[in-house]
DNA sequence: CAAACTTTGCAACCTGATTGCAGAAGTCGC
DNA sequence: GCGACTTCTGCAATCAGGTTGCAAAGTTTG
């Protein structure tokens, strides 16, 4: 993808746009599912691990990405909506293959609405699905 | 609890019942939320981790215990139902208290159904709400 | 009792996340 | 353009939690 799109992109989220950065995003805007420390750095293989690391730590507290948690025991990353703000309103369901290990954004499934036992309050939640995907099927 | 009903649970899931998993059982029964191994550990500090470690494989492969992935990090655990199959009917959701780090089971949540993109087949799910528990507020 | 199987405990290892620190790169005032 | 300052990057090291190998201890069975 062009530069100055990317740019333009980390500019919004007030993220300096370095080299590093512009690449750790171009990856994540080149895939449909979302990409744990482990797969940029296969994918990147000239860039430091901690750098990758700490690039998403950057991306995530300026909510440029969200965070999911499947279950594999690493973490996976993956863009918000442009407007997203990272909160429960935003926040979808994540499919899990337990075939090819792809997670995958359920952008247009939002999670349920509960009702807790007295004087609990949810900040956040996560719903992760786990199963075979459509590449994976027999 | 008395050791002879202990032994009838573990032998109902087809379960030898040792010195040790009748300990673990103990504890497990005696707390409202989900442990982790290292609570477990800190609990009966006389045993040694792996063999607690086991000890929760086994419980788990035998269906007498369910896991729980809440998003610290560390693997969660809790008794199941007397009659569950941990067939995805029988999973519930999750509450996990960002504050005292306790995990409780909403048992009485059970997950919705969603619609999947086409060909895609879950198996198993999870949903994890957290945010600040009874004891915890303010 | 001996052979066979199960359970336990210690040591070690593996994987993924995270931190410390120093050098490189970029920014700003002059 | 130059030095002071901030930010970013890369290497080494550490940490935490989970997991495995192996041998000793315990239990079962003939």
């Amino acid at each position: 993808m062009q530069t100055d799109v990317l740019t333009k992109i980390l500019k919004n989220r007030s993220i300096n746009p370095t080299a590093m950065r512009l690449l750790v995003l171009d990856q994540l805007m080149n895939t449909k599912v979302a990409l744990s420390l482990a797969d940029l750095e296969i994918e990147m293989d000239q860039a430091d691990r901690v750098t990758i690391y700490r690039t998403l730590k950057t991306f995530e507290e300026n909510k440029l990405i969200h965070s999911i948690e499947d279950g594999t025991g690493s973490i996976k990353y993956a863009l918000c909506e442009s407007n997203c703000k990272c909160t429960p309103e935003f926040t979808h369901a994540h499919f899990h293959c337990n075939d090819c290990n792809r997670t995958y954004c359920l952008k247009n499934i939002h999670l349920p609405e509960v009702e807790l036992p007295q004087n609990f309050k949810a900040e956040q939640s996560s719903f992760v699905l786990k199963g075979v995907c459509d590449f994976c099927k027999v």
